[in-house]
DNA sequence: GTTTAGCACTCTAAGATTGCGAGTGCTAAC
DNA sequence: GTTAGCACTCGCAATCTTAGAGTGCTAAAC
């Protein structure tokens, strides 16, 4: 059952979404002739509107309201129908030079975070991740702490610190522990931390035969850092902003749903898979309602795009917000940013 | 006009406040005369209860309805007549050891809120205090960056790292900044953060004149440390946990007013004043409605004890939740996990 | 075959009306 | 000081009404 569309029925379906993200309410067959632009009655519109009902694309909330998009109507009006708004230049100046290359990745995550959701007026996020493959270890440090226990502390890549407490059999004094860290610098600064944990670790202690009981150690405490059940270092993570933003939105007010909407961004975990199946696609990718497979979220869209350093993509932005938004100017935004926070990470490097 | 009142008023003020608690509904006469245990008729009550009335303790939400306490009926309330349940020996004992004194301060607060939310199944916060007098530099250490920019590192007290990037006006060499760090270590290592701030670079600034001039370098790096206006390195921090929770309270679901909480949170600033208010009493503490000074708050009420060692109180915890809740369960939860993390964090010394 | 006008029908949202129950305040008696 | 009695007020929920919007169908017009 191939669905096919006529292009008056097209357009039908282009000026009924854009009318339902601007007021909210159902439309009817009268306003749809009217707004148009078409030349026909509304009689003729009810028709038109009847087949794409059948089709899916819309359907009225009771019998005698008008119609609303379904989430396959807004799939299909964002694919095909929608014209995307290009920023206006004043837009992109404002925009441009707003990402320092200064500070941390969190930092940088947070000021794109929040300038997505200002622009927007929704809610703004930005994943930050640790393992894409370029992360590489800079530096490692160790310092003792009481009982056993020592401090590990890791600079990767430019600007970020990592730490995590590991166990050891004894204590280490302080000049101990340097000679260790030195000859773990040695080794695994430069490398990949993929790398690190994968490969280079194994490869020193196979061929751990001829060294001296010192590196043996170094090598164990490394390893102890590199795979620490509880350690985040190899997890992504992401900044949220403006969630509030989400409570503005009338279709959002029910409570019950919104506050699965609050838990669903504080399990980072879920959101974090949801960002994960971004990273396939190319430019801005669109996520309507349930097409997130998650229930909460199926009131709202995401409207994401990675950004990338060298063809490599390195993480995903984007706004989430009710399914009814203003895509013609989230599109652009998130792309544009998405574009400006590339540029900014390709200058620091 | 000294609020004198009654034993009776009193008794059928604390009656009056627990059922209201219980129900959330406005208590009449007839309900209180029977709830009361006092062999009087709903007539009688009326008296009484008018006079609450006009002291202020009580308010009708309309001419026929019951009534309910006012924030001055709640304070008299937890302050005079709220007799309090102590935590049954299971609950202590799931209590005991639940905090371990492994990880870091963060990762000790993130557990201590999660576990006063899930409890009292309302919010939890835990300050996370930086300015503590007893927090002291442990090390620093500096790694060079691209153009003319230096990462300093700092371990403060046991197991707490922050990081930061300064401006310099040349490249250093490692070897260079290695030199930098050592006598910063040899001088500032062990000395109270506020000290290092505020005497010891001074001191030290104004003793340079026989220094060489790594040294002088090495003092200048470190004054930017400290001083750099956008470092977080003394700034108190807090966390909260369960703020879903309070979506799920009728007498929040103003959307408005939950917005408002809701943005407060965010803006953490104001809510650490809030903290920092608490830091003067002992024990429990409780703010009711207004009382906290922010119009958003005025349907919640905090309950806060502070955490402390050796008789220094480091800091501060609590919950947040609707005016209306369970005081006299919520009051010993967090009084005992006060107690218990004081205890944790003796022991971790 | 497509388009249109006409019309009966359906459904919602917003008021208006009503009755009920809860609770008060007052008064007069105990 | 306490109590019973009673008129009165108010909110709430249920019910009804009405107006308006919009549909679906049919039959006629193009």
């Amino acid at each position: 059952m191939a669905e096919e569309i006529g292009d008056r029925a097209q357009h039908l379906l282009k000026v009924l979404v854009e009318s339902y993200i601007r007021s909210g309410q159902p439309v009817g067959s009268r306003a749809l002739a009217r707004d148009s632009g078409l030349d026909v009655s509304a009689a003729t519109v009810r028709n038109a509107v009847a087949d794409l009902e059948e089709l899916g694309m819309v359907s009225s909330p009771h019998t005698s309201a008008g119609r609303i998009p379904t989430n396959k109507g807004y799939r299909m009006f964002v694919d095909s129908l929608l014209t995307v708004k290009p920023l206006t230049d004043r837009e992109i100046i404002t925009l441009n030079g707003q990402f320092g290359a200064d500070g941390s990745n969190q930092e940088l995550a947070i000021s794109v975070s929040d300038y997505l959701a200002g622009m927007t007026e929704m809610a703004g996020m930005v994943m930050i991740p640790r393992t894409a493959k370029r992360s590489s270890l800079r530096h490692i440090e160790f310092m003792p702490l009481s009982d056993h226990r020592i401090l590990a502390i890791l600079v990767i890549n430019e600007k970020d610190v990592q730490n995590t407490v590991i166990k050891v059999d004894r204590q280490y004094t302080t000049a101990e522990l340097q000679q260790a860290a030195n000859f773990l610098n040695s080794e695994l600064a430069g490398h990949e931390l993929f790398d690190v944990r994968h490969r280079i670790l194994k490869e020193l202690r196979e061929a751990k035969d001829g060294m001296e009981q010192m590196m043996h150690q170094a090598i164990s405490m490394a390893e102890q850092v590199f795979e620490q059940p509880g350690t985040k270092l190899l997890n992504d993570d992401f900044v949220l902003s403006g969630q509030t933003r989400l409570m503005g939105f009338e279709e959002l007010s029910n409570m019950e749903k919104l506050r699965g909407i609050f838990e669903a961004f504080n399990e980072k975990q879920e959101i974090l898979q949801l960002l994960d199946r971004c990273l396939d696609g190319d430019g801005v990718q669109i996520f309507i309602g349930d097409e997130s497979g998650y229930d909460v979220l199926d009131e709202c869209s995401m409207v994401t795009s990675c950004y990338q350093v060298d063809d490599e993509v390195l993480g995903i932005l984007g706004v989430i917000g009710p399914t009814r938004m203003a895509y013609e100017r989230v599109i652009p935004i998130v792309d544009v940013t998405a574009k400006m926070v590339s540029a900014a990470l390709a200058q620091s490097k």
